[in-house]
DNA sequence: AGCACGCCGACT
DNA sequence: GTCGGCGTGCTC
């Protein structure tokens, strides 16, 4: 007979611990590994979610009893929870919040995991029944008897009426819940054929990694127009079994309703979205049919990465290089690396596309690590852009623009066409000068100089929230040459307007589209046809199609070169491209100019040339020298506190615990901004050639962390492979 | 993260 | 005399 021990359970709560606590398992309870528990925890109850079972607890603690199980389901099955396991130890963050970013905001709140049946209501009643105030709900009522079936309370407010307006009806007896309508009286979905493939197409799908061999991470290298998304369709559609799931990762900006729509018009209801303007209702929904291994194709940004898929057989990741797949806080996970390891874990292949692929990737498949596929011939008609390097050194500006920009501008609305100018800021300009005094215009919160918006005559902080309203004489010496200085959005827009004035200009930045669904009336009236001059910053390069847009001209792009931030000429390069990749997307050929004080710079004479992956090469020569990422793993520690002495003076304790022969560490410095919303920063930079000794490292500087208590005010993070080096 | 405990200032 | 400010410490 065996001894009576005491079943326990480790169990992760969504705190930021890095740490589990341990509890009792009463006798009718079975419990295993990703089930959602409820816990005492201090006087409140907690979910939690199950990481471990029958553990030896700690001495000197007496183990309160788990509560109550959720479902007798894993909530997180093995593979999603083994990934979240991983990403909590490659990054570095605890466990706890690594699995609840995985659960729907209900489940995390400990609702139950069940979706809310939709009602369908049908009308019974006489309209004239109503009281004569009551318009609306006699309408409702009035529309109502016209629907053919029972209508859904979705369809209802899509139709333009309220909940609350068929509670009222309800109330009154006038409509009756009812059972939905027969299926077979919806219409047959319509699935089209997927579109034939060009030969150079074809060349690449053939070599793409079958779901059937397993893992294996291949680099899809697509210039941009040559169609790589019709290169995903095709591949999913006659590789992927109808019983399987597919994860297809974009980034935020490029998830609109016309991508989605080009996957529904030929998978139809298969096709699953997941992004952040969702609300909790469909992300349950959503995360459900997930769980459930129902066959969909997922598309969806970074966090659609940790969904428990059942039977995923494969992923792709659209536009790799997105620096938006890594988050930026909390948990600083890159949605494309945890995608390979996912694939890793999961035995299906990988495919990463781009046209301008990431330095890791690349490396990583000059390595062999991943495969390398390249598809460099544009689809149908479009001829790739001719890309010239204006040099501005000696030449008069107008509003940041050249002579020979203006000319080209010009031939070009003359020939009836449109042409796109890229500005890498918003606002009318970046700095309010005085010329008297030498005055500049900063925020009191950070250390950066405030933004001048001239339309709603305000000085903004790009870096926080601060805002004054702008004033015509220096605020230091009250003298009237206070001048703005350097290019922005606005101020573009307005010398444009003024030099062509018979032609609409339109500026595309987060501040001319803050209104919703603002961006879709502009890219209906620019893609009517007409000559017209479209200003914007990166928004402009991402994502939409201007098939006549025959001109880019670049503003300025000396920004990136010589950052302090060894990932800004990549950035640059990438956007530069991606930007040119705008002009002549239709039947005539494009031109991009590029204005800088630098035209003899190496990377922008390769770029010139119309290749990406000579320049690519060159900006990893730089990096193997420099001894930096992919060469070697990169972490940073970061810490803010009131003062920049607390901020230092941790990180100096850190160092010494962090330093081996292996690590190199450069600090610690203040941050490039050093003092943001009046948090004054610092950080800690660790090189090493070992990825595994690193991040044992790591673990260890967080635990003694974790076991000191920090003095108040001062907080630290860690970021593994950091996007922002500044 | 919550939440309670605790020790100092301005109020009926 | 108390109400409440948020600093500090704990949660199996």
């Amino acid at each position: 007979m065996e001894p009576l021990v005491p079943r326990t359970a480790r169990i992760a709560l969504n705190r930021p611990i890095r740490r589990l606590f341990d509890y009792l398992v009463p006798d009718h309870i079975i419990l295993q590994q990703g089930q959602r528990v409820t816990v005492p925890f201090g006087r409140q109850s907690a979910t939690g979610l199950v990481a471990d079972t029958d553990v030896v607890p700690p001495e000197g603690i007496t183990l309160k009893p788990v509560r109550s199980v959720c479902e007798e389901w894993p909530a997180l099955p093995a593979e999603t929870f083994r990934l979240l396991s991983w990403a909590a130890d490659y990054y570095q963050h605890p466990l706890g919040e690594c699995l609840f970013t995985a659960l729907p905001p209900a489940l995390r709140r400990g609702r139950p995991a069940v979706e809310k049946k939709e009602a369908y209501w049908q009308a019974c009643g006489d309209p004239a029944l109503l009281p004569g105030n009551a318009i609306r709900q006699r309408e409702l009522l009035v529309w109502l008897q016209r629907q053919p079936g029972s209508v859904s309370g979705k369809q209802i407010v899509q139709a333009g009426f309220t909940q609350s307006q068929v509670k009222s009806l309800h109330g009154r007896e006038l409509v009756f819940e009812a059972p939905p309508p027969d299926p077979a009286g919806v219409p047959q979905e319509i699935r089209n054929r997927i579109p034939e493939l060009s030969r150079a197409q074809r060349d690449a799908a053939d070599q793409l990694p079958l779901p059937a061999n397993g893992f294996a991470a291949a680099l899809l290298f697509g210039i941009t127009g040559s169609g790589k998304t019709e290169l995903y369709l095709y591949y999913l559609k006659h590789y992927l079994g109808d019983r399987d799931q597919a994860l297809v990762l974009v980034p935020e900006i490029n998830l609109t309703p016309q991508t989605v729509a080009r996957f529904q018009h030929y998978f139809g209801s298969r096709i699953v979205v997941w992004h952040s303007a969702l609300n909790d209702g469909e992300r349950l929904t959503t995360w459900l049919k997930v769980r459930s291994g129902e066959p969909v194709i997922m598309i969806g940004t970074r966090s659609a990465v940790l969904l428990p898929f059942t039977g995923l057989k494969t992923i792709v990741v659209d536009e790799e290089h997105d620096s938006s797949y890594k988050q930026g806080e909390g948990f600083r996970y890159s949605g494309r690396d945890t995608a390979v390891y996912r694939a890793h874990l999961n035995n299906c292949p990988v495919i990463l596309g781009s046209a301008t692929p990431s330095m890791e990737s690349y490396y990583n498949a000059l390595c062999g690590k991943y495969s390398l596929i390249r598809l460099e011939e544009r689809a149908g008609k479009a001829r790739p852009p001719r890309i010239k390097l204006l040099d501005i050194r000696s030449r008069p500006l107008e509003g940041g623009l050249s002579r020979p920009a203006l000319e080209a501008i010009n031939k070009c609305l003359q020939e009836g066409q449109q042409a796109l100018v890229f500005v890498n800021r918003r606002g009318f300009a970046p700095i309010m000068m005085c010329f008297d005094c030498g005055h500049m215009v900063e925020c009191p919160r950070c250390d950066t100089r405030l933004t001048y918006h001239r339309r709603d005559r305000a000085m903004r902080c790009h870096h926080c929230d601060f805002q004054t309203a702008a004033t015509d004489h220096c605020p230091k010496c009250n003298s009237d040459a206070f001048k703005p200085v350097g290019q922005g959005t606005e101020r573009t827009e307005d010398i444009l307007t003024t030099q062509f004035p018979d032609t609409p200009v339109v500026r595309v930045d987060r501040d001319s589209t803050q209104r919703k669904g603002s961006i879709q009336g502009i890219l209906e009236k620019v893609n009517s046809g007409r000559p017209c001059i479209l200003v914007g910053t990166q928004m402009l390069a991402k994502g939409h199609d201007f098939p006549n847009v025959t001109l880019v001209v670049v503003v300025n792009a000396d920004g990136g070169l010589f950052s302090v931030d060894f990932r800004a000429p990549e950035q640059l390069i990438q956007t530069l491209l991606q930007v040119s990749g705008r002009a002549g997307r239709g039947t005539r050929p494009g031109q991009v100019l590029i204005q800088t004080c630098h035209s003899d710079h190496p990377l922008l004479r390769s770029l010139a040339e119309g290749y990406y992956l000579p320049v690519a090469d060159q900006m990893l020569a730089e990096r193997e020298a420099g001894q930096l990422p992919p060469y070697r793993a990169m972490a940073i520690f970061r810490a803010e506190a009131e003062t920049m002495e607390k901020s230092l003076q941790l990180l100096d304790t850190i160092k010494p615990q962090a330093l081996s022969d292996k690590v190199e560490i450069w600090g610690p410095l203040p941050a490039l901004i050093a003092r943001r919303a009046d948090r004054h920063r610092a950080q800690l930079v660790l090189l090493c050639n070992n990825r595994k000794y690193l991040n044992h490292r790591l673990a260890r500087v967080c635990e003694s962390l974790d076991q000191s208590r920090q003095p108040a005010g001062l907080k630290w993070m860690i970021d593994v492979d950091p996007q922002e080096t500044g």
